[in-house]
DNA sequence: ATAAACTTGCTTGTTACCAACAAGTTTATT
DNA sequence: AATAAACTTGTTGGTAACAAGCAAGTTTAT
């Protein structure tokens, strides 16, 4: 087990307040994620955080407020990660070749980094509970998300490429449950083919935004 | 506070033991989906459970083995209840009725039961935990709900009016990915609007399983 | 430049609460 | 009445949160 670090790493120089509180912010939330992935929430105590973090098990409460402050840190930092890396996949498209390349980049990101998807699937799942304390974070954070798909939609149909019937709210709802799902059954599932899944939910995406054969001409 | 009725209730006639055995069992499973549904996981005590349901709070234990048994024990319940209903619903329907029919039936049905879906979907979110101890059973009912998914498919496929193209398998997993999303939101989002996500979720499905009009282009 | 005053990071003692187990009590069955 | 089963209560080890205190870093006064 890799041990203690981010408190006694390069104790060469004193470190300034701002770099001392950094450094156990991020050991905290590091050792946060891999604990949510191999011994789950109720083996996340303060008490393992801290050893793994190299600090005590009060310094989550004292940085965080609570654990459930820590896990909003730990949602706020995963979902930094992702949209950066889905920022980047997306470029400037729209339409269509927004949902293909989000839908890819996607896959790409679980698979790079499955121990965050865990995480935060994990988390999610706790935000079900009636009494969780950052379930308006993840409410914010799917609504935000699901605001992104609607204007991949507006800019599809702004084109001509996406039929203006479509409600692009209810596709963003759609896409977002479709993911939701797709994880889920995957995190319960040690033998669910994730890639297949996702290829599948693309072909799918592509089929539903396009215009029915009814309307368009078909150019078979 | 609707108090203690389950152990006092028509104490006139002497109980057989199976009566007792089952009525504390029922007791229990209905005080937990009640405590689910108000205070969450983490408030759902022994304590509690036997308070609401009119005993001790070591009858969990004796009857369940564990609190995670109890909650096995109100999957199943919910389960149950949901099959019984789904099947009513489907009579002998096959391929793209059968789903038109189920997604009806499972929008009826969480508006009928509301605190059954909102205490499954908390306790699959828990299941989610690497820790779970009844992850395999909601891996399974998962499975076998699945299952029966793409035998709807394979029936419309033999008729001809779903493509032979179509994986019942995948198909499956989409299927069950969705609803578990639309649920997902709903539960942390009070304002999204269930019915809506239902309906554009069954008109999704219907397109997706009728014949094609394929445009597809080889992304990436 | 130096040291005192102050602030912030971090640890440890303590409390209330919880699940699980074990031993005991009450109720049914024979 | 004797036995077994349902049910309750005492106890233990482990948990999160709070509070008090220690230690390291930073600012201010001389």
């Amino acid at each position: 087990m890799p041990q203690p670090t981010a408190a006694t790493a390069n104790s060469d120089q004193p470190l300034t307040q701002a770099e001392r509180t950094a450094r156990a912010e991020a050991g905290m939330v590091e050792a946060a994620i891999e604990l949510l992935n191999t011994v789950g929430i109720q083996g996340t105590t303060l008490v393992a955080i801290g050893d793994k973090a190299g600090y005590s098990r009060g310094l989550v409460t004292h940085h965080f407020g609570s654990k459930a402050g820590l896990f909003r840190a730990v949602l706020k930092r995963i979902t930094a990660n992702w949209t950066a890396d889905l920022n980047a996949a997306l470029g400037d498209r729209a339409g269509i070749a927004a949902f293909t390349a989000a839908i890819d980049a996607h896959l790409a990101h679980v698979l790079r980094h499955p121990e965050y998807i865990r995480a935060q699937n994990i988390l999610w799942g706790a935000a079900l509970d009636p009494a969780s304390e950052f379930k308006p974070n993840v409410a914010e954070f799917m609504r935000i998300q699901r605001e992104s798909v609607a204007a991949w939609v507006r800019g599809g149909q702004e084109s001509g490429e996406i039929p203006s019937e479509i409600n692009p709210e209810r596709i963003a709802e759609q896409y977002y449950g479709g993911l939701i799902g797709i994880n889920s059954q995957w995190l319960v599932s040690p033998d669910f083919d994730l890639a297949a899944a996702y290829e599948d939910f693309k072909r799918n995406q592509v089929r539903l935004l396009s215009a029915p054969s009814t309307e368009m001409e078909p150019n078979s």
